[in-house]
DNA sequence: GATTTTACGTCAGTCATGTTGACATATATT
DNA sequence: AATATATGTCAACATGACTGACGTAAAATC
């Protein structure tokens, strides 16, 4: 495939190297909800549903309105999803103690329960993906994805994710 | 921080890296898309017809099935969106010449132009965590996100994106 | 040459998930 | 007492997925 645009263009290359990296990175996260989407079907929950439950239970106690800013949905949109998950038992709210006007969110036994599972198989997608690929290209992979981060608030997301 | 957990549980901090690298991943994506999203929302497309866009740019002349393998989704989904791109002149078809049933897909002038307006905020995007990462690290990133792809058809896939 | 299969298009209805805009209620803050 | 904040809710709408049914042209097969 000696061609002209690789002869000639040095920018070609590095072009069609970036464009590989993004068709990487969309047939990854395709296939890497794939899974939980599958489970939540059977719960007639959909990909919604699904990042509630994984951030409130990533962050029990949190409030409504650092879920929000998470999601980046209006709280319209979030209602909806949130308060089928609350009929259904999965997630409750309690009053805050500090600032009653906050609701905050808390698995119950059960939403819990569903988080595992549907974490589960996420979890040993990729715990598969870094054991082949190994310790030093896991680290590369957290640099990219670190950099791929909108930069404005890169460290309020970094210390979200890392905050155990 | 230090818990009963990440003393008595030897798969705690495993579990809790594993979770760690799947949050990394819906933030990066989330911002992986919102630049294009952003421009499209100019042209009232959305994330559909970027994603037709972005194939058919890649692969020119490819047919409808193709596109329908790639995506996964129905016929009438990408119908609507396909059809809405043809008629308002970002995209063509043609008539395959060995097989008269199948319609190739091509861009337009005007298509081309918007895949690489919408390409390139994505690219330099990605350029930029590359850069920060280094060499070794892009190497890691591509290892791993290969592992998540679906083992079942990795190798489709792969080849799919690295064809030029 | 007739039949069947394939590639594609289309109509109709539904669902999930996002949006905007308006308004209500309880609690905190000033 | 007045205002701001956290949350909930109603209504209308857009996008992009789905299922199911049916049509048409061209290729493949019997």
């Amino acid at each position: 495939m000696t061609d002209v645009k690789s002869i000639n263009n040095p920018l070609f290359l590095r072009e069609e190297e970036l464009r590989q990296a993004i068709e990487l990175l969309f047939f990854a996260y395709r296939d890497f909800t794939a899974g939980p989407d599958e489970i939540l079907k059977d719960y007639k929950f959909g990909r919604a549903h699904h990042r509630v439950i994984h951030f409130v239970g990533r962050n029990e106690g949190m409030t409504v309105s650092e879920l929000l800013d998470i999601l980046r949905i209006t709280k319209q949109s979030l209602n909806r999803v949130l308060s089928n998950l609350i009929q259904r038992g999965f997630v409750e709210q309690r009053q805050g103690e500090e600032d009653r006007r906050q609701r905050c969110l808390y698995l119950t036994e059960e939403g819990r329960h569903l988080e595992q599972k549907v974490s589960r198989v996420q979890r040993e997608l990729v715990a598969n993906a870094f054991r082949e690929a190994g310790g030093e290209a896991v680290a590369g992979y957290r640099k990219v994805l670190t950099g791929l981060i909108d930069e404005t608030n890169r460290d309020t997301v970094l210390s979200r994710i890392l905050k155990t």
